[in-house]
DNA sequence: ACCCCAACTTGACACTACGTCAAGTTGACT
DNA sequence: AGTCAACTTGACGTAGTGTCAAGTTGGGGT
């Protein structure tokens, strides 16, 4: 019935997170997924058209069950065009994490996957839309510095907190999470403002 | 004879090169490469073990033909802090175009291969180390910012240089080369200096 | 009590790209 | 004339995705 359907799906959705969420595999396969949700490799093709597919639809269970939304209003809500900004990166930076594993697989099958390039080009322009908002908003309190257009602003931001930066100082330089977003609040701050 | 052979294999690494350097191309294949070369996809590896190989070679050429050790000699030699950090962000701002597509399809390796890995952490590990000495030298200058820990501050250093965030600004928000070291250079004297 | 149907299973297969193996061919040098 | 290194062709093994076909199973409606 469609209980057990939507049971099925989610236990799918959270296996498919999971297994993507510890960077420890180097590549999480189809029937991997599917062992870990206790089905066989070809009931995935059930529930989902194909890989692409799956790590889509595991990007939106993601902000569902992490509530991306809440997260982010409160920049969106904040008054000043300063608030905006340290209320993004602490919003944006803290969710990094969340959905790095997914992020990362689906930014791998983009070099292949027409499919795969659109939605995370859609992840990043949303993204970049709330980067938008905070330039406009620091430019006309006159506080964005002069050393660049808002667009190029918008461009460093994006750039600053994007997840290849986090995974750089985080991964590699083996960077904690806090030291992260403390070291992002005080660098975009002293790069963007004037 | 020998001399035919180094010139196949140069017509290999050349043929990798240009395959790689236009990032048109989705994924480049051996037998890409082979027919690009003028021979086929099993001579290839008469000349090289595997994939992994071929692409680590391939650098190794890039930086002989494009020779890497002037461009870099004259970050060595500054004499201030200052000077060293602007002639570093000039030579590898301005190098990375050279390697990006074969440093590309060398981090897309490494997910699965561990010499690739190697390899392009060998990479990374040199860059670090340039910058290291930079940061070391403006840290005895008293120009570093009170921010960072040194260490951290060449942390920094190495994610605004790296691959990725060349790739963010100039793939992704269309940024010409010139602006992206001009900007590098504000941008991470921004950050960096006291 | 019976049947049906949706969700699942097993097993087989096509496809792509890498890497390997074996049996030629070719051409320059001895 | 013969040898050897560089190359060719063709076939095969492997991994992972995606597809297809033929069962099985268990809960619901009549």
């Amino acid at each position: 019935m469609s209980s057990d359907v939507s049971t099925t799906r989610e236990r799918i959705l959270q296996s498919t997170w999971s297994a993507l969420l510890d960077g420890s595999t180097p590549r999480v396969r189809m029937s991997d997924i599917a062992s870990s949700a206790g089905i066989s490799r070809q009931a995935l093709y059930l529930h989902f058209a194909n890989r692409t597919e799956l790590l889509i639809e595991t990007t939106h269970y993601i902000d569902r069950v992490k509530d991306v939304d809440r997260r982010l209003a409160r920049s969106r809500s904040a008054s000043s065009g300063l608030e905006r900004l340290e209320a993004y990166i602490d919003a944006w930076g803290n969710y990094i994490p969340e959905i790095y594993g997914v992020a990362n697989a689906l930014m791998m099958m983009s070099v292949t996957d027409d499919d795969a390039r659109l939605a995370w080009n859609g992840r990043l322009a949303a993204v970049r839309e709330g980067c938008e908002v905070i330039v406009t908003t620091l430019s006309r309190e006159g506080r964005l510095s002069h050393r660049f257009t808002p667009l190029e602003a918008t461009d460093l931001l994006c750039a600053h907190l994007s997840v290849e930066t986090w995974r750089y100082l985080r991964d590699r330089c083996g960077w904690n999470q806090a030291r992260y977003v403390e070291v992002m609040q005080q660098t975009i701050k002293t790069t963007l403002l004037e």
